[in-house]
DNA sequence: TTGAAAGCGGTACCAA
DNA sequence: TTGGTACCGCTTTCAA
């Protein structure tokens, strides 16, 4: 069992001393060329890799984030910490990655966790309305940002999508496919309540009014969508249309559906959000308001990073734009 | 700003030595019951948390573990990270992921990195064939496990699936089903390479024999399932079943089979491998290989676990056993 | 240009 | 039962 080399390997071999190794390896100070290979020759000989944690006790950085997501199986969140973690590894952050369930508790006790971990900042995915834990590390410097959640009320950096226009977009794009009659399946948390204001303006812009059967839904699964469909389905006001808040729901409704031998789009146009691998295996493939993932993921881990840094001195709110998906689950009434 | 409380807040705060607010936190040694007393409570009103880097310097642990797979917006990898946090979790580690997208400059990459932010140890989901890193790594006593992936030739501790078994049991699934040409669908890598041969084991043993249209495809997408599909489709032996390899690639040969305009199952059966939310989600829905991915996750959590502490001193290799899950997209030819 | 030494926040051995 | 202190591996003054 060989040992791992410290700097006082590299200095005894290099004839220097840790402070000159130090030095050479941080490039500050100044040192001769000569010392300069010659300690780069010893690393390379050693295979002398520093020790973060030494280093971070120091006050340096450890290079790591703390990124609090409700559920890394779910397709959506997935995909975005698949993107986060690409710009990170461009920028040489590492990721720890902690699957809240959308639960507080779970929150907190990841925050309080990394926190003595030294992970340089948290970026949160998940999306409480109650943050007073955050709050609290804000207040202590802690570079926090939120990423694909939206907080009008809280003052915390974050990039995030333009949920009320995506509602928008939804009911604008059903209305021009001629529906007049439009059910809504959502979990009641803010993104959601946001799309469907956007959803209503777009009704009322337009003369329709909105859906008699909406109520919100415990979770956001197959299962859950599938559930509420069958329920509108039934209704004594059948729609001809269902707008989905994610794509996992509207996968439910699309196989509700056909439970029901409705056929989609024939009979009932689907729309879902998100714009994830779901909508494209899904049969039909689903018209979806798409997130710019990449590009959230991108700018989020810009922002943590800018903060960390100390660049990023004011509040910032990032906002991207959705925009519609034509597929195939929705169907021209006229 | 307020900084966080050290040891030695908490000792000059209860009027006790250092040593001995470190004996009490991590109860070592005898401490009287007052003393204790008295620096539970303060710790409590400082909020004080002891500094992992410090006490990782000293040679504990960071109660961080390093997970290396190839791409975590793969449903199936994302399931299984899933389920290894969860057991992570629930044991007090963390898991820093990295995405190596197959490829050894990544997997090595990380394999450094990590090192120097010395993590617990590595589990790898990766799979690749040539392990010089990760041979080195296990000579200097770093624990590594690797999951979802076999290396026969190669000693290190793992959990993994029983691919030949899997491979025999689809063929003898679909043999039963009364199909006799079944076209493969698989990349080249040594999991995919045993199912192949259970396949092969099974459709000997019945007097069928294996298809002529198989070629290995470059990546396991849903996109490169359609084409090789496309292909099959269209030779002049036409299948009148499928064995994806998992179950992206089989939504892929669900999609070309309706754009060839011949219908699943009766027409053209398809098996896929994984279980995945893909195989209950695609239309029809997937019969498949099923893959106990929370075990898996569990069991190479646990593994991991009890080589840091020392407990698992032999090499040790826990196979897992697949089992068919029948659903919609397979049919009976007789 | 280089090095000695004082930390960073803990752990653990040895005395008291 | 408690405390003094050396040390983990590195950074950073401050002198030389």
């Amino acid at each position: 069992m060989k040992v791992n080399a410290t700097i006082y390997d590299v200095a005894k071999a290099a004839n220097v001393s840790i402070a000159t190794v130090s030095k050479v390896i941080n490039e500050t100070g100044h040192i001769s060329e000569k010392t300069k290979r010659k300690v780069h020759q010893i690393i390379e000989e050693l295979d002398y890799k520093p020790n973060m944690m030494a280093s971070a006790l120091m006050g340096k950085q450890t290079k790591t984030i703390g990124l609090l997501i409700p559920d890394i199986a779910n397709p959506f969140f997935s995909e975005l910490a698949r993107s986060i973690e690409d710009r990170g590894q461009e920028l040489g952050y590492n990721l720890v990655i902690c699957n809240t369930d959308y639960k507080i508790e779970k929150e907190n006790k990841y925050l309080a966790l990394l926190k003595q971990k030294s992970v340089d900042g948290f970026i949160l995915a998940s999306g409480f309305e109650h943050l007073e834990e955050v709050e609290k590390l804000i207040k202590e410097k802690t570079p926090v940002a939120i990423v694909a959640r939206d907080f009008p009320m809280f003052s915390i950096n974050g990039v995030a999508l333009d949920d009320f226009m995506g509602g928008y977009q939804a009911a604008s794009y059903l209305i021009g496919l001629g529906h007049e009659n439009i059910d809504v399946i959502a979990r009641d948390v803010w993104s959601n309540r946001e799309r469907i204001r956007g959803f209503k303006q777009a009704l009322e812009e337009n003369n329709r009014k909105f859906s008699m059967n909406f109520e919100y839904i415990g979770e956001s699964t197959v299962e859950a969508g599938k559930a509420i469909t069958h329920k509108y389905l039934s209704s004594s006001n059948i729609p001809t249309a269902i707008f989905a808040c994610n794509d996992l729901l509207a996968a439910g409704a699309l196989q509700a559906a056909k439970e029901n031998g409705v056929s989609v789009p024939e009979r009932l146009s689907v729309i879902g959000f998100d714009n994830t691998l779901i909508a494209r295996i899904v049969e039909p493939p689903l018209t979806t308001i798409g997130q710019p993932i990449q590009s959230m993921g991108k700018q989020v881990m810009d922002l943590i990073v800018s903060m960390i840094s100390g660049e990023q001195k004011e509040k910032i709110r990032i906002t991207l734009l959705p925009s519609v998906v034509e597929r195939e689950s929705t169907n021209n009434r006229m």
